[in-house]
Order: structure tokens, then C-alpha cells, then sequence
DNA sequence: ACCTGAACACCGTTCAAGT
DNA sequence: ACCTGAACACCGTTCAAGT
């Protein structure tokens, strides 16, 4: 058990999460979600000693919840394409949501201003991500070596996190919709 | 003429460039460009009025200096797969040197941090950079629409700035390699 | 023309003190 | 167990003052 989802605690991540999502880590700030919870920052400390542990635990979080969406996913038994749809779809679900990035990506751009405890869970949900989209590809059958496969998937990856952050910068979901169709239409997303 | 290459104005950039594609526009400081070219912080408010003047002048000169190197690569009238290796070499650099990112990559992810003045200077790199690989496919005769060909480009551009970002959270370029060249067996970049 | 010190309201963090 | 006020060294910005 982890507590109820409307402890302090939870409370704290749900605002620092959509702040980071909007504009990174480095905009986090625990007086103003102190002001916007209706604390002092003092006491956020109490829960996240370091900005660090926070900013570890909302990615930790955050690929516990991929997990829990690819395991969905892998219970339905779908198709490589259908899958693929469904998994695009989050990402475009981020841009819709007030034109919001995928925390991992945000943060893969900051890695280097990251304290350790937040690069590591960072770097997880790429392999996570990577591990899941391997297997899918694995699913279609095409007599490519596990090599191979991890290498599309880490393209595939790649390329959607591009279109995201690249979409984001127009503020055009329209954008993200065509260069997806482009990647498709190309056979690097089945 | 923009005045010497070592006057104060272009010495506050050289540095405050190193700090945006190491750690984003969020991490960059007035103080510590200070410390670093022995002035005070208050002295660079003399030639940047704000961050933000600093930032849309980073960017904007980025932009400059891309525009240049398509044009040496025009007149060289390379074919598209030449051009495509060395335009891809860019991104490659800049992992080799100290795992930077692209300037209007990672001010990209922080895109609703951003003043005005900056946003309007990274847009702005993104379309020109897909003006030219639109340019760059329309030379492969393909038969393919301007509409087509845009698409295709923005997806080129997309991809490689998202391998980019994977690429510099594993900090090795071996992963940027390695994405790349499944791009280009999948022909999205020629 | 260019630089500075001092002040302002911000920031994360610490800690003794409250309940 | 959980929260707070006050202090610390940071930040961008402003401005009167120096050369």
C-alpha cells in the first residue's frame, strides 16, 4: 500500500507533475506549490527532502503508470499495429492536455542539470519503454535477430519523442498527427 | 557589421550558448556567466536588457550560423544523401562535444517557459531547417507533392532531434548512430 | 560607453520551534 | 506525525553612482 491517492504526499506530485510536464524540472518550484496547494514550502520538505527526491519519485511514478497501461495492453492480446496506436496515442493525449510533454522527455533535455536519483529513473522509463516496444515489434513475426528489434524499437522511441517535442513547439497537435502518418506510411511504425 | 568576434556582447554568448545546450535555458545565469568572463551580472544587463533579450539573440544567432552551412552545402551541390550525412553530422557533434544538445532542441522541451521573444527565435530555426530538407528531398525527383515532401521533411527533422534527445540521456552516440542508420534503412532520410 | 554595489523579490534548503 | 517562521546563499532585475 502506498497510502490514499488524496494524502499530502499524492497531492504534492499531482501538482509538481503538471508542472514539470509544462515547462521541466528546472521550473519546479516548492513555494509555488506550496501557494497552489495551501502549504508552507518548508513542509513539502517534510515529504521530499530534496527537490531531487521529488523530482525521482514523479518519475519513478510515472513509469510504474506506463507499466501498468503496457500490461493492459499486452492482456488484450492485440495486433503490432493496433498496439502501436494505442501507444501513440498517449503521447498525443500529453499535447492535447494543455500542450504537455512526457515527463521522461522534458527531462531527458535537462539530464545534465538532473541530480542522480532523477537521471536513473529517467533513463528506466526509456528502457522500459524500449523493453515493451521490442516486444511488440517481436510480435509481427519478421525473422529480425532480438538486435534488430531493439534497434527499430529504440528508433521508434526516439522519433515519437521527437514529434512530440517538436509538435509541442507549434502548439499544433496537427503537427504530431502528420509526422506520426509519415513515420507510418515509412514502415517505421508498424 | 556585428562588431569584433571578441568584443563583450559575442564573449556573453559564447558562454551562455555552452550553458543553454548543456543545461537549458532555465539553467542559465547571469551570475555564473559572470564568474566565468570576470564581469559583474549587473554589467551583462548593459548588453542584454533581460534573460530573455539574451536568449532570442542566442537562438536567433544559431539560426544565422545553420543558414550559413545549408548555404555551403548548396553550393556544393551535393546529392541528397551526401546532404543528409552531413546534416545529421551536426547533431552528431554536438553529442561528441561535451553530450551538448541542439540549442533549439532543448529550449524546445521548455517551450511555455520561454519568453516571447525567445519562442518566436526557436520557431523560426525549426522552419528553416525544414524549409531546407524540403528543399534538399524536392532534388531526388520523386514526383512527390510540396505537401508530401514538407511532411516528410518535418518527419526527418522530428526524428533526429528526438534521437538526438534518447541519444544524450544514455550519453553515448553509439545510440544516435545506431537510430540514425535504422532511419535510413527505413528511408525516411535518404 | 561601459561597469559596479546595493537593494528588491524570488529560489531551495536547514533547523529550531510549535501542535 | 506533520507543519511553520526565520535564516542562509542563491537568482534576475533595477538603478543610482562611478569611470
Amino acid at each position: 500500500m502506498t497510502g490514499s491517492t488524496t494524502d499530502t504526499r499524492q497531492i504534492i506530485m499531482n501538482a509538481a507533475r503538471v508542472m514539470v510536464q509544462a515547462r521541466g524540472y528546472n521550473a519546479l518550484s516548492f513555494r509555488e506549490i506550496g501557494k497552489e496547494i495551501g502549504i508552507k514550502s518548508a513542509s513539502i520538505h517534510y515529504h521530499f527532502p530534496t527537490k531531487g527526491d521529488l523530482g525521482a519519485a514523479l518519475a519513478h511514478q510515472y513509469t510504474e503508470d506506463a507499466l501498468a497501461f503496457f500490461g493492459t495492453l499486452k492482456d488484450a492480446a492485440l495486433e503490432p499495429a493496433t498496439c502501436m496506436e494505442k501507444y501513440t496515442g498517449i503521447f498525443r493525449e500529453a499535447l492535447l492536455n494543455n500542450n504537455r510533454m512526457c515527463l521522461a522527455g522534458i527531462m531527458a533535455a535537462e539530464h545534465d542539470d538532473l541530480p542522480p536519483e532523477v537521471r536513473v529513473e529517467v533513463d528506466r522509463f526509456t528502457d522500459e519503454n524500449v523493453r515493451w516496444l521490442t516486444e511488440v515489434l517481436a510480435g509481427k513475426k519478421t525473422g529480425l535477430s532480438d538486435e534488430q528489434l531493439r534497434s527499430q524499437a529504440l528508433a521508434i522511441f526516439s522519433a515519437i519523442e521527437g514529434a512530440q517535442l517538436v509538435a509541442r513547439g507549434r502548439g499544433d497537435v496537427a503537427v504530431f498527427d502528420q509526422t506520426i502518418a509519415t513515420y507510418r506510411s515509412m514502415s517505421l511504425i508498424p
